[in-house]
DNA sequence: TCCACATTTCGGAAAATATCGAATGAGAGA
DNA sequence: TCTCTCATTCGATATTTTCCGAAATGTGGA
């Protein structure tokens, strides 16, 4: 990932609508959820709400996908984990040990064992 | 940390020069570099930094310090990984087969079996 | 084909952010 | 104290972002 390529995804995640959305679909899982649906639970104006997900889409934080006369949204694994990874490869670019001690913390309620099921 | 906090970690990242001035303290180290060395580094007006600088103190992505006449920026390590934090358990929160993938790309290029020195 | 529904696009105004030269502040040496 | 230097704050402008109602688009059912 090329240095705009983050700035577009940390701007996207640097918004308290879209934050909320983000956080949304991530829960929801690979499914998520219709445009209006997303419009309603967060309390958002549709044609505001539209802005934001394309906005995020763009971004590459969000996939989107037409079910009937729908547009659903899901969290785009991939593409948050690439975002991901460019922050962590900074960091530990320079100091190893951050990114060992957030391993820690994000694995830390997890079971390390099953690991290999979900691939 | 709440949402806002992480708003503001975001949206000091999402820029260019801001982005720029947090690689290269990254790899600088604790010891920092002052505001003056760093714009001359990356070629800003003092001024336009300055601006920079005090943004991300504020989101907490920096600590400052005073040596002599100069003003020391370094990158906070507690603040950053913090904020990478609250990322990675929003997305384990549906998803923890998320986190271990990164976790295994941010381990990669290190040796697993000195974790416990680093402590 | 015609209508209803889900969503996006348009338009334009308000708010926030970015930029940087000039002025200001504050530490250190003569 | 005077002055030099490093850095910040001020001020004014330019650019970008945000917001949302109204209109447009496109999809599926009758």
């Amino acid at each position: 990932m090329e240095e705009n390529e983050a700035i577009r995804g940390l701007s996207a995640l640097a918004h308290e609508t879209r934050l909320r959305v983000f956080r949304v679909l991530v829960v929801e899982g690979p499914g998520g959820l219709a445009a209006g649906a997303i419009a309603a639970r967060l309390d958002v104006p549709p044609s505001t709400l539209s802005t934001h997900l394309g906005l995020m889409e763009g971004a590459g934080i969000l996939r989107r996908s037409r079910v009937r006369r729908q547009i659903f949204y899901a969290a785009d694994i991939e593409g948050i984990r690439r975002l991901l990874t460019f922050l962590t490869a900074d960091c530990c670019q320079g100091r190893p040990e951050l990114c060992r001690t957030l391993v820690e913390l994000a694995t830390a309620g997890s079971e390390p064992d099953r690991a290999e099921e979900n691939r």
